[in-house]
Order: C-alpha cells, then structure tokens, then sequence
DNA sequence: TTTAATGTGGGGGAAAGTGGGAAAAAATGG
DNA sequence: CCATTTTTTCCCACTTTCCCCCACATTAAA
C-alpha cells in the first residue's frame, strides 16, 4: 500500500516529462528486471490511465497488479467482457522514472487531461492524479456546495 | 483515541512552521517506517485537512486510518463517489513534526485558514483545529446567541 | 537559585525541482 | 537496406526550497 498523500504542483517542460514529488517517489517501488542477463537495471514504473473525469491516474505496479488480476478474469468471448477490456487497456500507459525523478507523458495523455504547462499532483493514498490546475478548480468550484452533503452519506 | 483538551496560541515563524503544543505531541504516536532497508526512521506524523469552515485539521494517523479506511470504500467508476474521494484527497496534506515539535504548513493551507502570524490549535479529542484567531473570535462572536438552543437539541 | 522543559528564530548544507545539450534510439521515406 | 528526420533519454548545471541543527529566550519544575 503506497499511501501517496499531499497536493503539489509542477510544471512540465517542453518535453512533456512530469516531475513526481520526491515524496511520492520514495513509495514507488523498484521493479524487479526480468531476468536479462546483462541487465542489472531496475525500473521506477508507473501505469498511467485516463479517468473518465477527466483527469490521469498513475498507479504503482504493485496496485495496478491487483486490477489487472481482475481483468485477467474477464472472458476473451463475451462481447461485454471483451469490449470493458479493450476500453480499458486503449486508456492505459506505462512509464518509468527517468534518474530525476520524472515520466514522460504523452501528447495525447495530456490533451486527455486538458493538460498544458502546469499540473496538479494529488496523492489518493492507493493512487496519484493529475490534473490541469484550471479543471480541478473548476470541478471543485462547482461542486463545492455538495461537499457537506456527500461526506455525510458516504464517510 | 489521542484525546487532545485545550486551547493554545501559538506563532507561526517565516518558514510556515507552527508548534504543536508539547501536551498535544505526547499524544502523537510514532508511525512505522514502511520496511525501507536502510532507514529504520519512525516518525510523528500528522494528517491537516482543509475544513469547510474555514478552519484546519490535524488527525493522529490512527485516526485518519479510521477516515481513510471509509474512503477505500468508495466505488472509482460512480461518479458521486469518485467526486468525493478527489474533494477529499484535494483538501488532505501530511506532515512530519521536526526535532522541535513543529509542522510545517502549506502556504496554501495557511491561506484556506487565513492564518498570518498567529494560530490558536483547540484539541477536540480525537483531533485538534487550528484557527486564525481573529476568525475564531468572529465566528464564536457572531455564533454566541445560538449556543444555548444547540447545545439544547444536542446535549 | 538551579535545572529542565518548552517555545521561537535562523544559518547553512543537502535535497528537490527545473531546464537544456547531446548521444542514442526509433520512426519515416526512399 | 541505408539515409534523414524526429523522438527519446541520459546526463549535467543551475536555482530554489526544505530540513537538520544549534542558539537562545521563556516558562515551569525541583
């Protein structure tokens, strides 16, 4: 369990690379290498996965591990079960940290998440999402004034 | 169950640092290191949440265990549900106290709390709050007439 | 009065964050 | 299959922030 808490904002450069927080970077676990054998290379990996609000979500492998396990499960033949599986993987990326600390998004990553110059990082505990500054405050602006009324039905 | 009691004022210096009464910070419990190899490093942490009234949060990780335990819960795909997880996880920073017994706070945090130079921290059993003093005064000031009718429905 | 514990402030080293040059790899086109 | 262009990634350098540590003032305890 990562436990990624905390709010940041970074810039992203004309590269498009993303800088996780240090913070965050200390609960990314190293990959194990896969048994190459010259490569003693160990890999910071992420999955990267557009969110239906509009946002990124990057999850550590070992908790991307446990939903792949459930979508291994799906059938290959049922068309709903295939057509949930081909939603989700079309989504989906995978990255590594660079020796800086930072991923690479892609082009189309960051139109997804209406994404330009700045984002916004927040630790989910189990999870990190990203957002375009301008969006989350508008999401939040919005919705503010349900707040009280959903955190008391739910927590 | 921490059981924080009583009222302080504290200064906040130029580096956002604010105190946590040495009464309060026995009562803050060691957290685990999380297996790292070489750091058998255990340290006081303290969860701030932004709360809508204006005010912050600080939670004892034993007792935002609690919260956070409600929040995995949550469904990631029901978009109510996910809104929620996002205003709460927006909202929620983690702290580590120094050698001095101190946090240090966001200037975004400070900011929701309209804290400058001085906090008043009010233990309220199982977490503390931290006000600006002046908005403490004017709340409880503008408040005073409808204490007694809700202590009356209440207590 | 002495001693310890608490609260406040700040210097300085280390780490984090940011940007860009250049080699390496991949994609594209003939 | 090679040549050219584009993309990726490794590396270094700079700036800023953070945090460890110490110093001192003040209060409480002995």
């Amino acid at each position: 369990m990562p436990g990624f808490i905390g709010r940041e904002q970074h810039t992203i450069d004309d590269k498009g690379r993303l800088l996780i927080p240090a913070r965050f970077r200390r609960k990314v676990l190293l990959q194990r290498d896969e048994g190459g054998a010259g490569s003693p290379a160990r890999e910071q990996v992420l999955y990267v996965l557009k969110a239906d609000d509009g946002c990124l979500e990057l999850y550590e492998p070992s908790v991307w591990g446990d939903k792949e396990r459930q979508l291994l499960k799906l059938s290959d033949f049922n068309p709903e079960e295939r057509l949930l599986t081909t939603m989700i993987y079309a989504r989906l990326d995978q990255t590594e940290l660079d020796r800086s600390g930072r991923i690479a998004l892609s082009r189309e990553m960051l139109e997804h998440a209406g994404i330009d110059r700045e984002a916004v990082i927040i630790g989910a505990n189990v999870k990190m999402i990203v957002w375009d500054p301008v969006r989350l405050e508008r999401l939040l602006g919005e919705n503010s004034g349900r707040f009280a009324q959903l955190a008391g039905r739910y927590v």
